[in-house]
DNA sequence: CGGAAATTTGAAATCGCTCAATGATAGTGG
DNA sequence: CCACTATCATTGAGCGATTTCAAATTTCCG
């Protein structure tokens, strides 16, 4: 039942070998309710997360109940890096849906960077394409009203969910409530209601309960207004194989 | 006349060789004056930056004229590196001051990553740190208004001059025009003004022109309430020297 | 079926935006 | 040193998007 790890990173096509070494580092498995956390910002975090099934979010929290969700985790994403240059997490990653996770201790996955340049740079390499969501994500929520945002929202889950599974699907089941929507959007909860509300009424998406029906991608694309980004790489980050100087084990 | 660039990274602190293997790397030297362009979103981008001098901008550019600064790039900064992973710039980048630039060949930097695990990890671990201050930045932007966006983006300034200039300097001359601030803020140029004017009649700031004192920094902290980060990192990652199983060269 | 959680709706208040005009400042060439 | 011009900063007034507070309705789950 074991989903494969091919996607702990992006850039990274791992074979057989590599893939065992990687799920060797796992030292235990944790499942979690709709709502449960995984990990409270501000703790010690010495452990990173692979998420095998199941939807999770990171959130920052500011003063006052408020927060903002800054990532959603789909199957097969690697959670937790960004707070191994802190000593406390950098945010709190909490069940969007029932969840299971594969632990990693930060000093596995340090071993496995510092042993194999194929994975270091395939690490290096999503870092980066985190960065630039992070900064499609900022200028979304900066510069572009409600009902675009979430129009960008479900464009970006939509194309995820479409890598993860190889095939497109206008229908998106959003495990999120429309509070943890409005906490994505950086809107108030009651106005993410009327948003998708005002949104549903345009025509461009169906909805019925959590299940969003994209009706017309090339409309919803324009309102969403984000940048459409291709994410490739020179070849120069392709290391072969081993042999080029480096190892795969210890010594 | 040339800066250290001890500072590629903030997690390596470099010997002599090492630095001179990195100045190695650059094939030419630009300057730029303000507002000019250092490379456009969307253009192939070969190359990343070195900047020696000056402030320079990230920004996304949105339909319509409207653009969101996604970082401010100070001294010492690499600049460029998220758009490695897309077959165009994922930003626009401007110079915001009168500005030096070391130009880097992408395919250079590739080779030092493959070649040496230290830089490798500090790389890395660079760009992790820059998830995280992203990652607050969204938080502001979306979860706080005009006046506290602006106390956390003096702040995340003065700190940083802090680090570079290794000591704490209240005043910060901000080289950006009220117009670049609200492409920073994510609020409109005629706002920025009337935000500007309004923090400075709370005392806890104090402006003449571009000169902003800061007077009470725990208040304007306190109204910033961006989490305070403590950037470290575990030994793990501190690589003592080559020989684990790297190598400095190729072959 | 009952209770809790989630969604929906209304109305008033607020923050930030837009449009438009005025004032200040800095660089330029005479 | 001054006039000239462009850029930048400032101010006002009205509008619109989003928030806030509060209540009603629906859905989910045991």
């Amino acid at each position: 039942m074991k989903k494969p790890i091919a996607r702990l990173s992006d850039f990274l096509r791992l074979d057989e070998a590599e893939r065992q070494l990687v799920e060797g580092m796992t030292i235990e498995t944790r499942r979690y309710r709709r709502h449960e956390i995984i990990h409270s910002q501000g703790e010690p975090a010495r452990e990173i997360f692979y998420l095998a099934d199941g939807w999770a979010g990171a959130c920052v929290d500011v003063a006052a109940g408020s927060r903002q969700m800054v990532k959603i985790h789909l199957p097969s994403d690697l959670l937790g890096t960004p707070s191994i240059v802190l000593d406390g997490a950098a945010e709190t990653l909490i069940a969007l849906s029932p969840v299971t996770i594969e632990v990693i201790p930060v000093s596995s996955f340090a071993k496995l960077f510092m042993s194999s340049p194929r994975h270091a740079a395939a690490m290096f390499l999503a870092a980066q394409k985190e960065r630039v969501m992070l900064m499609d994500r900022l200028t979304s929520v900066a510069r572009t009203n409600a009902m675009q945002r979430l129009a960008a929202f479900l464009l970006h889950v939509h194309d995820r969910l479409a890598i993860i599974n190889e095939e497109a699907n206008p229908l998106i089941e959003l495990p999120l409530s429309q509070e943890e929507l409005a906490d994505v959007l950086g809107i108030t909860p009651v106005h993410a209601n009327r948003t998708m509300a005002q949104l549903d009424t345009t025509g461009l998406v169906e909805r019925r309960g959590r299940r969003i029906t994209i009706k017309d991608l090339p409309a919803l694309r324009s309102l969403g207004a984000s940048p459409d980004r291709k994410y490739e790489c020179d070849p120069e980050w392709q290391v072969p194989v081993p042999d080029t100087g480096w190892r795969t084990g210890r010594s």
